[in-house]
DNA sequence: TTTATATGTGTAACCGGTTCCACAATGAAA
DNA sequence: TTTCATTGTGGAACCGGTTACACATATAAA
């Protein structure tokens, strides 16, 4: 690899004016960027990143951490925040916590070290030491931090939504899925399912999920027949553990919408595909991503920030899972 | 953030001496140690990894290039690399590269001026000049590049395997869809297909599908029961491919298997919840993205590598799109 | 007692950039 | 003609580590 040195020679200037070419700022003469220009191109060089990290004490890298990539919600946030932060010059290095603080902790304090410029972070724990003095932003993806900069989706309202539609669809033993205890999203869409559901004095039951992972929701939906098995509507943590529902109900042998209603949660790009396909209550994860990475650019940026919080709308998106309005009886 | 100056002046001691408590080489007396250690703690200090990849010239950095990981497939693969170097103590940069060249590009060279050392490319190009003479180890990963480092698993005998199971099943009037052109594994499963079925002696239809996106797979579905309307079995070029062609298969009101068998590729978390459940050619993606990763640190850390092409088995997976071969008929 | 070896520590060069500052040349204003 | 601002360039310090090398001391062998 070429450095500036060799660079300087080959134009026969300084490594002061190399600098000044490449980076466009200060006097240099016509011709002399020529020079420069052309040495540049012939020894193919590229500025080595690293140096210039060590130098300003800060890099052109951001760091991610997700809970896992291996939910398919997360890849759509992951996408929606590299496309922006490559339009905008911005790598991202990246690790998965599995929702665990310590996990966190280590992917943090390795970017950190690295001069990563920005942080955005999926927690549950953006109050620890963490995530407080860190030097750099942090926005809070899919997850809140009271009055910290942070993008996410009104949880609360979907789950409230969620309860609405499968009651405006005549469902009424309703069994509820509650997800990870330590998920504060997947606790804010229960308490919003519940709170409709009392509100109006409908029953319901409870089935707790202690994770999202694909392996593991075949159980849960098993658990939720066995328990209550004359449920006619489910409102589920999100669509992975619907996704199990809805095959665990049609193994049993009860047809969907008509014996069971389903609601998923997130919209991710399978639901669509399923049969029936899967009525869910949307975030638009891509979006969430991008508007994540734009916040955090203008924070590293200094800029004025017209918004801290970005609270992003949820969407009731209406499948084959529920009935349809007009069928609706009760 | 403490430097190690700030170590040093604490301790009472020169900079060669924290460094070399921190290295752990060279002699250092047991009390001087003993006081290093305390000013470390006491200053919080950990060391500056841009400044040290800038003297060694290479840092704990690896850039991993997938297609795109909102494909289900890829999380595997990111994932199984991921923890494997995080274990080794190895943090990954990300790019997706949307199976375009100058995305690869773009990204390898800001990885290459971040002194990554090594890459993990999942490519359609591993013979351009991006991927030769980088100095660095390269492993490419569900891809082929003859005789360079790579893993991934066998197409060719998956498109085989899935021709075969499938003709074992009873269907006759066989529909294969044939994945992106520039996609070498997907031609590759195409190929292995329609070699058993010419193989057999068996005439195929063939749908051209031109990306693997959720997005555009509907369509292809489509198409495929307009112009081949009589097909009784698919195979397809991926799980998600199929997921649309089940989806479709059922909207039209066939049923599957009996009326029309399906075949997916990958094994994607999904398939085992889609009903019914998908049969597959399963590709163990986790365990590919590891050996991937494992395959890399030899190679960086110099060790002699016993293989430097590691082919995965692929198996297939029998679910509920297909039928048992007792109730086998023809 | 002398010499060789092992142990322990500090100074300074180095990695490859950026930027402050000094200095020179040119042209415009006084 | 002198003065001063503008333009153009280079030397060298600096970012925060690592390591070659010099040097000092202690210990063991001759």
């Amino acid at each position: 690899m070429a450095t500036i040195k060799d660079v300087a020679k080959q134009a026969g200037v300084s490594v002061a004016t190399v600098s000044r070419v490449i980076n466009g700022i200060g006097y240099v003469h016509e011709d002399t960027r020529k020079k420069v220009e052309t040495a540049i191109t012939e020894l193919q060089y590229t500025p080595n990143e690293v140096a210039r990290s060590l130098y300003k004490r800060k890099s052109r890298l951001i760091g991610l951490v997700l809970p896992d990539i291996t939910n398919p919600f997360f890849p759509e946030l992951a996408r929606g925040a590299e496309d922006e932060m490559q339009e905008n010059d911005f790598r991202i290095i990246f690790g998965n916590s599995d929702e665990k603080l310590d996990k966190e902790q280590e992917y943090i304090q390795t970017f950190v070290q690295n001069n990563v410029v920005g942080l955005i972070a999926s927690t549950n724990y953006p109050d620890t030491d963490t995530y407080r003095n860190l030097g750099i932003p942090v926005v809070f993806l899919d997850r809140t931090a009271d009055n910290r900069p942070s993008v996410y989706s009104d949880g609360r309202e979907g789950g409230r939504m969620a309860a609405r539609e499968i009651l405006a669809r005549g469902s009424r033993r309703i069994t509820v899925m509650r997800g990870p205890e330590h998920i504060r999203p997947a606790q804010d869409r229960f308490q919003g399912a519940i709170e409709k559901l009392k509100d109006q004095g409908i029953a319901y039951n409870v089935i707790h999920t202690s994770s999202f992972a694909f392996t593991e929701a075949g159980t849960w939906a098993k658990e939720l027949f066995e328990r209550y098995p004359d449920t006619d509507g489910v409102i589920a943590s999100n669509d992975i553990v619907a996704t199990a529902v809805l095959h665990e109900a049609q193994r049993l042998g009860k047809k969907v919408p008509d014996d069971v209603q389903i609601i998923g949660f997130d919209d991710i790009s399978l639901s669509s595909l399923l049969t029936p396909s899967l009525t869910t209550i949307r975030q638009p994860a891509y979006d969430m991503g991008r508007a994540a990475a734009r916040l955090l650019i203008q924070l590293i940026e200094n800029k004025k920030v017209d918004q801290k919080t970005i609270q992003m709308p949820v969407t009731f998106t209406e499948r084959d899972t529920t009935r349809k309005v007009e069928q609706q009886h009760g």
